[in-house]
DNA sequence: TTCTATTATGATAATGAATTGCAAATTCAT
DNA sequence: ATGAATTTGCAATTCATTATCATAATAGAA
């Protein structure tokens, strides 16, 4: 963790950047959270510890790990972007469109399967989203037991 | 299709909604076109022939079709929606990253195994979308014949 | 048809997430 | 420390979408 934020660091550098406390910040808190996070929610949690970190700052920050490829931008709809860490391996999401939890899973014979359809279509596939929405399992209206029985 | 249109407006009356030219215009135009139209290219399909057509009326009408289930509204990102009719078996997508050009797919194994998963997860899943983005066949840099070779 | 109540429309303003311009602050090699 | 370059926070801007509102169109009733 201490060595991931340095690798990043030196990457920032050999594209001509350079380092500051503020970005540090948001970095270490962003993989230390990083899980479907909204840039409001980010900046929010890195406030918690550098009060004065504005939001502008951490909109270019995720914009800059995504493009160095640590980050990844999700979009669930609503017109607001999330962020996750791109370090775990690939997964997929389970939205649930009543309490809003986002659950990931991995499922490799439908990775397979994408692969397939691609080049059955002449299609050079770089990445996939694959989203289920429905309802988890604390919302489903009928869980083996039916609510209000 | 005629009588599509009809189905859709008495649909409308039935929830307390009058005909209107403009809507009619714009329902017709949006069957038409149909396959994953941005409100802004649909306004202007509809302008060529009903010139003072507003874009409030095509956000509204789009909205009101994916309220009454007869279109689906789609985002691959850039913070742009664009809208699909709702009519068509259930099919997945291929995006190219270079042209933008969208195509669609069908592969009832990848269906199949989403519902399993969200079983396994105790998720009651509602719907699901998986887009493939990637280069098409027209713009893939290494297509049977290297460019450039 | 004419009247009346209701809905639809288009122009414009408002919204909200995301980006950008800019002056001041920070970084870093010299 | 100096100076050139980058970063920051704020405010202003952008852009798609939604809300507002006065006017127009629509559907029944009389």
């Amino acid at each position: 963790m201490e060595t991931l934020l340095q690798r990043i660091e030196s990457e920032i550098a050999a594209i001509g950047g350079k380092r500051s406390k503020c970005r540090s910040r948001v970095i270490e808190v962003f993989f230390r959270t990083g899980t479907h996070v909204t840039v409001e929610e980010l900046t929010h949690a890195v406030r918690k510890r550098s009060r004065s970190v504005g939001s502008a700052t951490v909109y270019r920050t995720v914009k800059l790990l995504e493009r160095l490829g640590y980050a990844k931008e999700l979009d669930f709809g609503g017109g607001i972007k999330r962020y996750e860490s791109n370090l775990v391996a690939h997964h997929d999401h389970l939205v649930c469109q009543e309490c809003g939890v986002v659950s990931e899973f991995k499922e490799p014979r439908i990775e397979t399967l994408q692969e397939q359809v691609a080049k059955e279509h002449g299609f050079l596939p770089t990445m996939h989203r694959l989203d289920i929405y429905g309802y988890c399992r604390q919302c489903a209206p009928e869980d083996g037991r039916k609510r209000g029985e």
